[in-house]
Parts: structure tokens; sequence; C-alpha cells
DNA sequence: GATTTTACGTA
DNA sequence: CGTACGTAAAATCT
């Protein structure tokens, strides 16, 4: 079998290894031939690094069989060579002693095991390490441009790594690490470093906290300095305190010192100040600025931890693997790189000038604090009244969900002639397609080139019950809707009654609980500037995401005595997308239904739907009947997302011909859309960038194709809706600490309460905060506001303002 | 016991 | 060929 070797000019200062060679490497013999070559290329085309100039090998220098990395392993994590890998691996460290290069640069997470023993790509990626199969050999790792291919998200780190390599390759010297980092501090150590802080040092500070679960105890807190300086302190032996309560208490009382003068530096700090603040009632008086939030606003489609962002933008050594092994030197780095990190990004922020959208997201923190911390009051008679009311209706149904369920579950049963878990897809799949012999029903794909998989969700279940009219299909429908709500009710609040949630301003959820340590995630991130909603780690009352309980649900949420005034911006994303459209007749409509009631718009016919309708079919507006306006609503949602017809011919419930017809007769009525598709195709094509109406901006990675561009025209609607509810948000916050006791934040609805007297003030307040400006294509327009009212927040009702509001007011 | 898949709630 | 988010339970892997 054709064998590849170590190849490329002897005193070439970067060896770049691969993993093994492909068919293209087999058939000539040398490495990076085929289509990973091409990949590999131009990747190398943006860093200074120039291929000819390098060594270039494989760990693996002979193809396995179908490509898989695997067969050279006994195991299937690759981490127990066979006899030939072991071979492989002899000579590739006999070539790295014969050629001695400056700097080893290893693609792929093979390389990384040969090098190093590590097994973790994605982990040790992007840092500077010495080589222990070659000891002194300086080595630095990236993805392999196979996965990078796969994976567009990749691009953005390997470029970063490949131009860290090149930068390192001009001697074969490890590179010093300048900082004096003391994860060992004594009492009086830290004491001391605490009042220099207070009295001498005039610079921001960095703070990192790790906490001990359950019960969030902070163990460890460090500080930085500089990016260069730093201490750490353990308060803790093992599970016992170090040191008297007394003691402790007089670091807590300096730390509380130095928090409430110094200019603060924290990675998410929103969590570290709610900890400080709910456990120790110690406030963080001037946080300053957020490396995580500072991540998002420059880096939005890329990771924000800290070992992601340190990777990128410092040259330090790896070191969040040492967060089981040695606690405080995991903290006391990430104080010192949350420092470094800071000043990098602060930077890059000021240079694509996009600071302001920084301090917007900043201005988030204080309210979104309040909000997580105060809670949610719930009403435990209605929850159990909803839960375990046994009474029963005209029907014989029972009210409650509890005794609901348990109907279902024998009425099941017994049409079924056996018992089946219905939260099991893989049993209720058998049931429906081998024992009741009902068509298969699929997922959608997203691409016709994956495997089509089944389903039993309700989408197909609903179609099953329609086609076969069996009453048994609709009693699983009622148990899974049932089974699904009854989780959003049984919430167990805090001893003060309140359910609580943690509001990430920075969207997709970052932390994790793993093993009692906080863990980054690393998969998602997509965040378009709206705030996500999840478990609370601190107060860890309720279902954790707030921003998806069912309406039904809603009815337990209730705060006593007071009134739940909640005002939202009437069809947000269908005025901002008339207006970037430029569909006159839609800005005409809202222009001239803007402040009116709600009586004089439907008098006047001034509704969307409606007039996309009568558009389509050429009625007289006054002629469209309900059913024609639920058809122009769902067409005119359809297109804004660019839905195909197959989604419409399902929710209209047509034939797909039909659907097709309707949404050609609707991009003839309105050939706008398609146009401004088109141009958000050629900002794409330019810079793959887009800026929403406040100027933050989004790189969109994804593969180029039908997915990125749906992705990228929701983008400057949705995220626009977001930021504008959440600058109206900040300034309810700040403008009426007073008057307008703010409780849940729904991506463009907020929900606040008050005394009932206390209303039409509220709302005079509300509405003065969220009615903004927004201007596209130099025209300046407004996205009006809807306020609902309610007892609790499942029974809110649509109000006119007018009516509670007086002019004298 | 940890990780992945499937399903489903909201805007 | 809606997208965005988070969570629960089952299935699968080790």
């Amino acid at each position: 079998m054709a064998q590849t070797h170590t190849e490329g000019p002897a005193s070439a200062s970067i060896l770049l290894i691969g993993e093994a060679p492909g068919a293209d490497e087999e058939a000539t013999g040398k490495c990076f031939k085929g289509h990973d070559g091409r990949v590999l290329d131009s990747l190398l085309y943006q860093t200074p690094i120039v291929r000819e100039a390098c060594l270039i090998t494989n760990v693996a220098r002979e193809r396995p069989p179908g490509n898989r990395i695997d067969f050279y392993f006994e195991d299937k994590k690759c981490t127990r060579p066979t006899n030939k890998m072991q071979l492989f691996v002899e000579q590739l460290k006999k070539d790295i002693l014969f050629f001695r290069p400056n700097i080893v640069i290893g693609l792929g997470r093979t390389a990384l095991w040969a090098l190093t023993g590590q097994t973790s790509i994605s982990q040790f990626r992007g840092y500077v390490m010495e080589s222990t199969l070659v000891p002194g050999q300086k080595c630095i790792f990236t993805y392999h441009p196979g996965a990078v291919d796969n994976e567009w998200k990749l691009h953005f780190p390997c470029v970063m790594d490949l131009r860290k390599g090149y930068a390192n390759s001009s001697s074969p010297a490890l590179p010093q690490d300048k900082r004096s980092l003391n994860a060992t501090s004594s009492r009086r150590e830290f004491l001391d470093y605490l009042l220099f802080l207070l009295h001498d040092h005039k610079a921001p500070i960095a703070v990192d906290i790790e906490v001990k679960n359950p019960g969030t105890h902070i163990d460890i807190i460090g500080f930085a300095d500089s990016p260069n300086h730093a201490l750490s302190f353990d308060f803790f032996n093992g599970r016992h305190p170090r040191y008297s309560t007394s003691d402790e208490m007089e670091i807590w009382l300096s730390v509380a010192r130095v928090l409430s003068k110094c200019n603060t530096i924290m990675h998410n700090g929103l969590y570290d100040i709610n900890v400080l603040w709910e456990k120790l009632h110690i406030f963080t008086k001037n946080f300053y600025a957020d490396t995580l939030i500072a991540g998002h606003v420059v880096w939005p489609e890329h990771p924000r931890s800290l070992g992601f962002l340190a990777s990128i933008l410092l040259n330090v050594p790896a070191w969040k693997h040492t967060s089981n092994q040695f606690p405080t030197l995991y903290n006391v780095g990430d104080a010192a790189n949350t420092y470094g990190i800071w000043n990098a990004l602060e930077a890059e922020m000021i240079k694509q000038n996009i600071k302001s959208t920084f301090d917007f997201e900043m201005s988030q923190v204080k309210p979104a604090s309040m909000l997580q911390l105060q809670g949610i009051p719930i009403n435990r008679e209605t929850q159990k009244k909803l839960l375990h009311d046994d009474s029963i209706d005209d029907n014989g149904i029972a009210k409650g969900i509890y005794p609901r369920i348990k109907q279902l579950d024998s009425e099941i049963e017994s049409a079924l002639g056996k018992k089946v878990n219905l939260n099991s897809s893989q049993q209720l799949q058998k049931v429906l397609y081998e024992d009741m012999n009902l068509p298969t029903q699929y997922k959608r794909r997203k691409s016709v080139n994956e495997t089509r998989k089944t389903t039993a969700d309700s989408e197909a279940l609903k179609k099953l019950a329609r086609i076969s009219n069996n009453p048994t299909l609709d009693l699983i429908l009622e148990w899974k809707k049932l089974t699904k709500l009854s989780q959003f009710i049984e919430v167990e609040p805090s001893p003060k009654g309140t359910v609580h949630t943690c509001y990430n301003i920075t969207g997709a959820t970052m932390l994790r609980e793993d093993k009692g340590l906080l863990i980054d995630d690393e998969e998602q991130y997509r965040s378009f500037g709206r705030w996500s909603s999840s478990a609370s780690i601190i107060l860890p009352y309720g279902s954790g995401n707030l921003q998806n309980v069912p309406k039904v649900a809603r009815k337990i949420y209730e705060v006593p005595g007071k009134v739940i005034v909640s005002p939202d911006y009437m069809q947000a994303e269908a005025v901002v997308v008339a207006y970037l459209i430029e569909d006159r007749k839609l800005i005409e409509l809202f222009e001239e239904s803007y402040g009116k009631t709600k009586k004089y718009r439907s008098e006047n016919n001034l509704d969307v739907h409606k007039v996309t309708a009568a558009d389509m079919f050429c009625f007289p507006i006054e002629e469209v009947t309900p059913e024609q306006r639920q058809i122009g609503k769902t067409i005119r949602h359809a297109n804004n997302y660019s839905a195909g017809p197959g989604v419409l011919a399902t929710k209209l419930n047509i034939p797909l011909a039909e659907a097709k017809r309707l949404m050609t007769l609707y991009h003839l009525k309105c050939p706008q859309l398609h146009l401004w598709h088109e141009r958000i195709k050629d900002e794409l094509r330019k810079t793959r960038t887009l800026y929403n109406l406040f100027g933050r901006k989004h790189k969109f990675t994804d593969r180029w194709g039908d997915n990125l561009f749906r992705s990228a025209y929701s983008y400057i609607p949705q995220s626009t809706v977001g930021d504008l509810m959440n600058k109206a948000l900040v300034k309810m916050y700040e403008n009426y600490p007073d008057l307008i006791d703010l409780l849940l934040q729904l991506h463009d609805a907020v929900y606040a309460y008050c005394d009932p007297s206390e209303v039409p003030f509220v709302m005079k307040a509300m509405k003065e905060c969220m009615l903004m400006p927004l201007e596209v294509n130099g025209r300046e327009f407004t996205i009006d506001v809807d306020f609902s009212i309610g007892e609790t927040w499942g029974t809110m009702k649509e109000v006119e303002y007018t009516d509670y509001v007086k002019e004298s007011l």
C-alpha cells in the first residue's frame, strides 16, 4: 500500500501535521492533495503561512479503510492505538526530531493526540503547547480542514489558530508566561492585596468567583489588577472552611469594599453579582465591563466562553483543563485572562465602532439582575385546582389535569388493548404503524439529501387522526398536550412563594451545571440579540425557562393585591418587514392605524391580513370573510419567513398544488418581498454580515444555502424588535424606578405589576418608554403599543389605552 | 452514568 | 426548506 511521507523544505520553520491520507493522497503519495488540501489552501490563504515553505505530513501514513481513523485504534474514543498506529507515531517522532521545526501545527484531533496525548481538540486548539511526544517541541493545534469544511463555524477559530501558529514560528523557544498568578495566597497576603486594590490601584479590576453546589456557596474568589497579575483565595479546605467565621468575615468585608469602589470586569458578571448579592449582600457597585457581553457584541456567531476568547485573543497557556485538579489555579487564570480579554475586546469594539451595542447590553444587566432575584409569586391554590380538581363536567370529563390524564390513560389503554408509554416515540410509532397499520409519517427534512425519519409527533398524529377517523388518536393528542402542560404547572416555589428564572442577555445559555462546576457549552451560538430564559442556578425554583410557559399554566402566576399590566409592540416584526421591503400599501396601512383605537381600526378595515386577502383574491376589503382573512394571515406569515408551499398546505389543510398557486399569487401581488430577499443575499455575498436597525451586527457563517438565507431574512426584524423592547425595558427601569415594577420579559412584551389605582400612570409611563422612532432608508416610523391587563399572567385581556389614560393625565 | 435523540412549549 | 430559545423523557452509548 502506498505511503505518504513528510515532504517540504528541510529548513522549514513550520511543520503541518494532518491525520491520514485519503484517496487523492494515496494516489499521488502527496499530503493534502484532494478536497481537504484545497480547503487547507483556502485557510492558509487567509494567513501569512505559505504552504510551499512548510513541511507537511500526516500522523497515519497509510489510508485507513473508508477513511476512518478509528481503524488504527482499539477503542472507539481513539485513545488506545493499534501496533500500526504506534509505528506511525514513532515515525512521526523521528521526523520531528530530524527536521526540528520551530513549531508544529497539528490539524485535527489525531495530531493533538499523537503529540500531546490529549483528545479534546475543541479544548486545546488555539493554545501554544509543548509536545509530550517530543519534549521541548513547540506546537499548536487546530481543527482538521475536513472538519472546517463540514462545519463552517470552525472556519474562524481555525484561521485564528493558524495565524497564531505563524506568529509563534519565528523561533523554537516556548513562549514565556510573563504572568504572575498566585493561586495559593494566604489570608494575610490576600487581605493586603485587597487593601492595595482599595487604596492604591486606580485602573479597573477583574473578578471571578467559583461556587460549590448545591447551595451556591462561594468557595473561591480571584482578583486581577492587570492581565499579568492576579490572586485567588480559597475559603475551603476540601469540604471544610479554612478560617473562623470572624476571619472569613474580615475578608468578605474587604471584598465588599473593593467591589463598591473599583470598576469591575467579569465574565458573565450577571451571575457573579447576583450570587454575591443573594448570598452575601455584597453589592458590585461599578460593574464596568463584561467579557461575555463584549464577546457577544463582537462575535455573536462564535462561542463566548473564556477559554475560547482567550484562545483567539491571548497568547497564554491553556488553563481550563485544570478546573478539577487545581480549582484555584483555574480561578486565578480566569481572573487574569478576563482582564486581558477585556483589553483586546474593547479595542476591537472601538475599531469596529460597535461600542454603543456593548453599552446598551451592559445597561440591561441591572434590570435583568433585579428580575431574576425578585422572581414571580405563584398562587398555590390555583396551582392545586388546575392539577387536582376532580370535579367532572356535563360530558363526564374531569376538570383537573391529573384526573383527566387518568381518564385518558384508561380510555387509551382499553382502546389499544395494552399499556403504552405515550412519552416514548418508539413505542407510539410501533402502535401507530405496526399494530394499527396506519400510513407511516415522516419528519420534514432540512435537505433532500437526508434520509427520511419516521415520526409520531403531534403534527403526524393530527394528520393520522384526520385520515383514519380514529378517536383514539385524539385521546393520545390530548394526553400528550396535558402531560406537557402539567410540567409547566407542577412547579415548586421558593420559601417566599416565588418562581425564578435566569435571563441571559447574550442569548443562548452559556452555563450548565456539570459535576458541580459551571461549564461552558460550545454548541449553540446564534443569538439575535434577544434575551433567553433558563433555569435559575442561584434560586432553583420553577420550571426554568419562563419564556415558553403555555397560556393556561400562566394562570398560577399572580401578585397578591396587584394587577399585571403588559404592553406589547403591535405586529412588531410585520411592521419592520413592511418598511424594510418598502411595501407601500402596508406602510400606508400601519401609518393610518398608528395611535388609533381598536374600534376605529376595525371599522375602517385597518387590518393587515384582511388587506392581504382582499389584495390576493381581488375582492373589496369589506367582503373578506374570516376564512379568507386566515388564509391571508397564514400566507403572509409563511412568506415573511420564506416557508415552502408544503408548510402552507399543512397549515391551511389544502392540497400542495393549491398552496403553490396561493404562494405564486402572493408574490405577484407583493413582489417587494423577493426583491428584499435578493438584497439580503447580495449583502451576505459581500460580507456575510447584516446590521439591524440599531446597528447590531451579525455575521452569518453557515454554509451558503437556503438555511443560511432563511436565518438571515429573520435576523433584522427579529433582532430589531428584541433590541427595541430591551431599550424600552431599560428606560422603564431607570426612569421610573418607583412607578414601574417589572415582572417579566417576553421578547416583544414586558409585564409589570401595580396597584389597580396606579394603572393609568403605569400605562402612560410604559408607553412613553416604548414609543421610539426607527429608521429605514431614511424613512422614520414608530411601532405602536398595545396593552393587556389581568389579575393573573394567564388571564390578561387586551384593553384600550385611551379607556385608561385620559388626555388630562 | 453520560450523551444523544425526539418532542414540544413560547415569541 | 420559518427561526430563535430551553427542558424533559426516552433511547443509546460506554
